[in-house]
DNA sequence: CACTGGAAAATGCCGC
DNA sequence: GCGGCATTTTCCAGTG
């Protein structure tokens, strides 16, 4: 197998094979995850309120980001002028 | 067309019809949008910035009814326990 | 108010309104387009198919204006006007 | 914190810290299996051909494991062991 | 076992 | 023209 064709296709299973195996682990780790709520829930936790504390964590996260990111945006506004810029 | 599967097929229409309407008002609204980036744009203004703001006052609206379910979802908890309940 | 900052801010007041009243129109739309597909649903269509069937006639037509726009194309390049060339 | 609302406290920390982590492993790996997809469009492939092919071959997988579920079954119901039954 | 809500994937859009 | 990003749509797990 040394035609491009075959090559391709060698490349491609490995392209493939890497993905494939990829998405396993990430579904391992999804199965951890509810594992996890699984057992907050045994030991008497409300899962409903524990899925909503984390991701309100989440989106405080997103929204310091993004507070960030303003932040630079006006930075570099400053000078630029942010406004329309009359004559 | 009085048979079953003809009157199917009526309501079958009669649906897409409706969704399909709906989908176009739904993209002139999503085109008057552009358009009004597109004149903010004219006018001197950073759409960059503008997007930001726009994003992040939704994000507030959406923090904040985050935050009233999850008062509400304490209220339910009160009484009702959050934490493990030890005997 | 009659500063150009001032004048700067409040059209961005205005463009910050239209944008989201126009979203806001957009996604009552698109709550309605849900309501649509759950009539559907208690008719006892399968939503799923519905969405397909939506998609590919949505594919046909975009097929069609490009098929459309390709005619079009090709008539002016021929020289010929928009209409039926009589003789 | 000896009293129970702080050792509930702290199990609720320990349960948000572990599944946080968890997810941002999980994200880890979703960034990783981007990366892939973008190396083999590097490499001259179709990204969206290549999704198709990996989410048919996820579907053959998971109707081979109903398929071999289903065998299983049966030879429950008759009485098999799990191996080759001998006599 | 159907429904709802939330996560993941896919599509389309914008700027470079 | 492509990569990154936001939006949208699709899918799936949890729940009643």
């Amino acid at each position: 197998m040394s035609d491009p064709v075959g090559v391709a296709a060698d490349q491609l299973k490995a392209f493939v094979g890497r993905i494939e195996a990829l998405e396993e682990e990430k579904q391992t780790i999804a199965n951890d995850i509810k594992d996890v709520y699984a057992e907050a829930k045994a030991n008497g936790f409300d899962v409903k309120i524990l899925r909503l504390v984390i991701s309100a964590r989440r989106q405080d996260k997103s929204e310091r980001d993004e507070m960030e990111a303003m932040f630079d945006l006006y930075c570099q506004a400053l000078g630029m002028g942010f406004g329309p810029v009359k004559g």
